[in-house]
DNA sequence: GCGACAG
DNA sequence: ATCTTGTCGC
């Protein structure tokens, strides 16, 4: 279970063949360790999108406190299409990763993995070219239909695609709006719904992604999650 | 041709 | 994603 390794496509062309080329090597299946680390992924946008701002979150698991993260800049190269996020987002997620001491057990991503036309989502295209287990919550849908969800926290329905199932649509909290959970990769989509309701003791979107996007667009941790272990070196700031 | 469309 | 304050509702 090695990191995969591809070129960064210029052209949607490009990046949908590599798509099709990468989706045959997702694992659909739990093939996870004792998860300690679980890591929040997300980015951020300055200058009217020219530069892409990458932060990932290493929160301890189940405490769920915040022990490590890093935050990368650098130069957009792929625009926003949808189905093809990762390719926008992912070459500077990846450069924060590798700039943590800890090494994740488990990546969250506010995006789909499975729930994807091609079964491809930016999670896990993550959980492949990082080599470690992924899994995708995201805040609205891409594609996939499903009934209504009772509005107790806990409660979902599948998400469904041409009679396939690709994901739930979860209630996290009581009376909030589902999120769109999906596997990445490395993992069953019990699994993923069973960590994406340990990540939302509180709110709406995991603690990981939260603490994340606190870091993708403050710069600073949640107050409430301020570390205790040493940072990524050279927090805001990235090659 | 007409919508829909992660972030 | 990003531009942005107050406001409606539980």
């Amino acid at each position: 279970m090695r990191a995969l390794t591809h070129r960064w496509p210029t052209s949607v062309t490009q990046a949908r063949a590599l798509q099709e080329r990468l989706r045959e090597r997702v694992v659909c299946t739990d093939r996870l360790r004792r998860v300690r680390y679980v890591a929040g992924v997300d980015v951020g946008f300055e200058a009217e999108g020219e530069i892409t701002r990458a932060a990932v979150a290493v929160l301890g698991f189940p405490d769920l406190r915040l022990r490590e993260y890093a935050i990368v800049r650098r130069r957009t190269r792929f625009p926003y299409v949808p189905g093809y996020l990762g390719f926008r987002e992912l070459p500077a997620v990846l450069e924060a990763l590798k700039r943590l001491q800890l090494r994740p057990d488990l990546l969250v991503c506010d995006a789909q993995g499975y729930a994807h036309p091609r079964r491809v989502g930016l999670a896990s295209h993550l959980g492949l070219v990082a080599g470690l287990p992924s899994i995708g919550a995201a805040k609205s849908r891409l594609i996939g239909t499903h009934a209504p969800v009772p509005r107790r926290r806990g409660c979902w329905r599948p998400l469904l695609d041409a009679g396939e199932i690709i994901g739930a649509a979860l209630r996290t909290r009581t009376g909030v709006k589902p999120v769109y959970v999906s596997i990445g990769h490395r993992v069953s989509l019990p699994t993923a719904i069973g960590y994406v309701l340990r990540l939302t003791p509180r709110y709406r979107l995991p603690e990981t992604t939260r603490a994340a996007h606190a870091l993708a667009s403050h710069g600073e941790p949640l107050r409430t999650n301020s570390a205790t272990g040493r940072h990524a070196a050279g927090s805001p700031s990235g090659a």
